[in-house]
DNA sequence: ATGCATGAGGG
DNA sequence: CCTCATGCATG
């Protein structure tokens, strides 16, 4: 056991989900090491539809980024939404699509709420007219992204939480110790009045306990952190000078808002140029792989906050880090924190929305859903931890419910065969999964799933997805 | 922590 | 049918 001593590097450098996300790596990767997470097959093939004679495979929805009206089709519509600006990868799948505009688009940018628009400088239109075109098949959302190649991430530097964390062998943080509070003044004063309550709230030595009794960390009596609610997600950019000064909002209200409707209130703080053009080569412009599937769209009808996910991704990524901190420090598991949030009021969430948001293995518009949810909750927590009440986990039996089907176990080889089809063709037709279901003997429905729940997969936990661009 | 399933919302 | 957000069940 080893209270391991990276923490600063840990911390500092590695922005954030990634600690628990890449057990391995956490402790040996430095700064600006570029891992390559396990997507790994998948990316380097390449599949591609091509339009040439690639037959009728769409049926319904290809529209291929024909969109005469626009005219503006090797353009990006402009940043609407999110961007993805941050992140130093590697070279891995990233290009930019062209995308063709959503036919929405122009009307919603404009009424951006005057939330400047982003700072990632979009670059270079790559756009692969090909590319373009496979990927298109998005419905929805085929506006909305342009990354840009350029990525380059500064890092954030995570302010809040000077304490030490403790890991097990795999790396993974299970506990902390107590930690300073950090003063206002280090938090990254924020020009504006944020009233930075910082709350140092006496904690009684105890041993965190996970479900099964084991030992999980210990608390010595220290400070839990604040609760200041935003504070550790505060304000980005500390160090004034850098990069261009004049911006940056240093707003950080206050959290819970967010609901559908109430425009971009809350949203960006961003401070706009954080990261700016950083030439960094890559871009690769080519194997369209699986990627493009994956970067189609992703930004949904995100109404209003999401314009600046870049940036918000790195909020969303401080909390999602410190959400688990906190709920290890009140020895908490994610099982008792969906039951614990199944019983109170608002929106209930198993132990598996919990763990997916923690290792942010879920797209941003789910995570800026759930955020103010979890933070209340925690908030909440603390609270009454404070107070000395525990109970905090009562039960809510559920309805026994309709019996599921039970759950496909597919062959190893069965699952080469379906990813090798993946690989070509991540969207067949139904005709096609028709055939590979007979082939494979497996119920053509469950072929059909299994290439959905595939293609989710993958969006989630690529590296096009803000959050996991370490 | 994840793989497969369900259901809502859209076309 | 698809995408998405989620959850149950499992490894």
């Amino acid at each position: 056991g080893q209270v391991t001593g990276q923490q600063a590097l840990a911390l500092v450098t590695i922005p954030t989900a990634t600690l628990a996300a890449l057990p391995g790596l956490t402790a040996a990767a430095p700064a600006g090491a570029i891992f390559k997470p396990p997507v790994a097959n998948l990316t380097e093939s390449q599949f591609q539809f091509s339009g040439a004679q690639s037959q009728p495979q769409f049926p319904q929805k290809i529209s291929l980024p024909q969109f005469p009206q626009s005219g503006s089709l090797p353009q990006f519509p402009h940043p609407k939404k999110l961007q993805f600006c941050s992140g130093q990868l590697p070279g891995v799948g990233f290009m930019d699509l062209g995308s063709p505009r959503t036919p929405v688009a122009a009307g919603t940018v404009g009424q951006s709420g005057g939330v400047p628009v982003s700072h990632c400088p979009s670059p270079d239109p790559i756009s692969t007219p090909q590319i373009t075109a496979a990927l298109g098949t998005q419905p929805q959302l085929l506006g909305s992204l342009s990354a840009p190649p350029v990525i380059a991430n500064p890092l954030p530097s995570v302010q809040g939480i000077p304490g030490q964390l403790l890991t097990n062998a795999q790396g993974q943080v299970i506990g902390t110790l107590p930690w300073v509070v950090t003063p206002p003044g280090v938090a990254a004063a924020p020009p504006t009045p944020a009233p930075p309550s910082l709350q140092v709230t006496p904690v009684t030595p105890q041993l965190l306990l996970n479900a099964q009794g084991q030992v999980i960390a210990t608390l010595a009596t220290g400070a839990t952190l604040t609760t200041g609610a935003t504070l550790a997600t505060a304000p980005p950019t500390p160090a004034p000078s850098k990069k261009n000064g004049p911006a940056e909002p240093p707003v950080k209200s206050e959290v819970q808002p967010i609901q559908p409707a109430p425009a971009g209130v809350v949203t960006s703080p961003a401070p706009v140029t954080k990261v700016a053009s950083s030439p960094v080569p890559i871009t690769c412009a080519e194997t369209p792989t699986v990627s493009q599937l994956v970067s189609s769209e992703s930004l949904g009808a995100l109404g209003e906050g999401e314009r600046d996910l870049g940036c918000m991704g790195t909020e969303i990524r401080e909390f999602a880090k410190n959400f688990k901190l906190r709920r290890l420090s009140l020895g908490l598991t994610q099982t008792q924190v969906g039951q614990a949030l199944t019983a109170t009021e608002g929106p209930a969430y198993s132990q598996s929305a919990i763990c997916r948001f923690e290792k942010l293995d879920i797209t941003p518009k789910s995570a800026q859903k759930l955020k103010p949810v979890l933070e209340k909750w925690l908030r909440e927590a603390e609270q009454r931890q404070r107070e000395g009440q525990q109970h905090l986990l009562e039960f809510v039996g559920g309805e026994p419910g309709k019996k599921r089907k039970r759950r496909t176990s597919f062959t190893p080889q069965a699952l080469e065969a379906l990813n090798a089809h993946f690989e070509r063709n991540a969207l067949p037709t139904g005709a096609e999964i028709t055939r590979i279901a007979q082939e494979l003997r497996y119920e053509r429905e469950v072929v059909r799933v299994w290439f959905c729940n595939r293609r989710q997969t993958l969006k989630n936990t690529s590296k096009l997805n803000v959050f996991h661009v370490p």
